[in-house]
DNA sequence: AAAGATTGAAGGTTCAATCTTA
DNA sequence: TAAGATTGAACCTTCAATCTTT
């Protein structure tokens, strides 16, 4: 068939609708009060989970699942805002974040753990979300591999 | 508080991973068929879904919840490509899909039906629709005025 | 050679400033 | 004047090509 059927097509959109919408609230909460991008809060908090706060740059970009070039892109930028440092370690390159990187985390995590209550977790009765949650991770997993 | 629980957090990450991972299969699926990027994608449907095929620029973006310089950006881009023209129309432009649009559109739509369902309709079972949908729907609900 | 990183180009998005026409 | 549209700058993302170190 070339289109959706009613139930379908009602269901793709309220979950446009809603990722769109759930995304959008919580990164402009947090832009909004501290200036980090979605992307900077993600490179940060990655970051400063490790114990040396450092971690070498090709894991963080696979641990985020970003391509080198994405993660080299942003680092330059981030660089340049002090916000983290890089310095050459054997074949690659180790990150690390700065004082700087650590104050603006400490400011945004409690922004966004508000951002993601207001706009998420409260907003689904305690009822739903078992099954919700449910359906979130059978979306979420990896494809079979096709053969 | 200044941190999620660890219910939220689950509920949270949940998210996260099937809103960016439908989103993207999707996406791919469309463009590596047919070219078509989802901006593309979004304002060929919407102008095509017009009896005329024409619909005035500023309708266009309140419709698809885009700024004016975002349309005006892609418009650009799509003029381009030959899959729009735009006119000038009194105050303001009407935008109006060419044969090479509404070619593009037809090739594109049984594509992009084919990923919904598979990358997100499908993967629900029937039981879990309704009150998946309820919850979508609240999260995408607007937000009430703070007064 | 292979893995890791960088670069430049092109598309996409937002913001603020500007221009145009009713 | 006000609504509608455009522009340029800055940031973000992807891709392909290149460079560097082991």
């Amino acid at each position: 068939v070339d289109s959706l059927s009613n139930s379908d097509m009602d269901l793709w959109h309220a979950w446009r609708v809603a990722a769109d919408t759930v995304r959008a609230r919580i990164i402009d909460d947090v832009s909004r009060a501290t200036g980090l991008s979605d992307p900077d809060y993600g490179v940060l908090t990655r970051v400063a989970e490790e114990s040396r706060g450092t971690l070498r740059q090709n894991e963080l970009a696979a641990s985020m699942n970003w391509h080198r070039s994405r993660l080299s892109h942003h680092l330059t930028r981030m660089e340049q805002r002090g916000l983290v440092v890089r310095s050459p370690a054997g074949a690659g390159v180790e990150v690390a974040i700065t004082a700087a990187g650590r104050a603006a985390v400490a400011e945004a995590r409690p922004v966004h753990a508000a951002a993601v209550r207001k706009h998420l977790t409260d907003l689904i009765p305690d009822g739903s979300r078992p099954e919700f949650r449910q359906v979130l991770t059978s979306l979420g997993a990896p494809e079979l591999p096709t053969t």
